[in-house]
DNA sequence: GCTTTAATTTGAATAACTAAAAATTGGTAT
DNA sequence: ATACCAATTTTTAGTTATTCAAATTAAAGC
């Protein structure tokens, strides 16, 4: 995993540091991550490290197209590594849960709108809201008798 | 104007208050406005409102149904009064502005993703993402000579 | 016109993120 | 190996968007 990393680093012309490299590591085992969940994740094995430093990573791993962010509304910014295959997110209205969906119809720009409005459409973001297993088990058990 | 406002506050059970129409006007009049947009509209009317109630009211209409709220990444929440209709969004990538854009293939949830992962699906969201005209039309002319 | 309950104001707190100067470190050249 | 320099990280602050809660005010039924 660590390898990835660094190989990571050194396609894109990063330097290979301590906190990159366990930033990665991190968005690895847990995609879709909060930047604070990043930095507990690495706070684990690299205590030393700042908020400030993981936020300035997940930025440059995201202007480098390492990683890519998202932002389901109510939900601070999320990241992950896998990118540049235009998926899409499907999304937990209680637990926040994020699942990735491959895309609808098979690659960037996967879909059309029907007016433009003269914009230049680079792409479209799909995200699936639902309630998940869990939080749907969850809510028989808690529910009113009949 | 008003009088909708008040037609509209009324079938949702709400009292009707000066604070409650005047949001509700200049969300008519501006849609995709965020909180601080519609506070300095109202101000302009309404001067002694606080941007509190601002936020108690666009909560209060969200919560209710009379408005929708979106949150396209890198933008403040947004209102708009256009609700039910499931449409989408369009959102220049350079100025942020926002258009709406009719629902994909007609009636909510108008995508269905490839794997559900157990979810129970209510809805699709989709933002396309791209540079509107005038946003193109500035970036020709600065672009540097060739 | 009262009364009750909802709404608004006022004042404060918080979460998520950005900014900038100072200290440190990685990678290259010697 | 060592030193250098620019990139990175730390430290410290600051901002934006939003929420919370107590006290005041106002809407609507009686």
């Amino acid at each position: 995993m660590t390898t990835d990393a660094r190989e990571m680093l050194a396609s894109a012309g990063l330097r290979i540091t301590a906190p990159r490299v366990t930033v990665i590591d991190a968005l690895a085992d847990h995609p879709h991550a909060a930047a604070d969940a990043v930095f507990a994740k690495v706070s684990e094995t690299l205590p030393r490290t700042s908020l400030q430093a993981v936020y300035n990573v997940l930025g440059d791993l995201t202007a480098r197209g390492l990683a890519r962010r998202i932002e389901p509304a109510g939900s601070p910014a999320l990241y992950e590594l896998r990118v540049g295959d235009n998926h899409h997110h499907l999304v937990c209205h209680v637990c926040g849960t994020v699942v990735d969906v491959d895309c609808v119809t098979g690659h960037a720009p996967c879909l059309t709108p029907s007016d433009d409005h003269g914009f230049a459409i680079a792409e479209a973001e799909v995200t699936f809201w639902g309630v998940c297993t869990a939080c749907r088990e969850a809510a028989v058990d808690t529910a009113p008798a009949q």
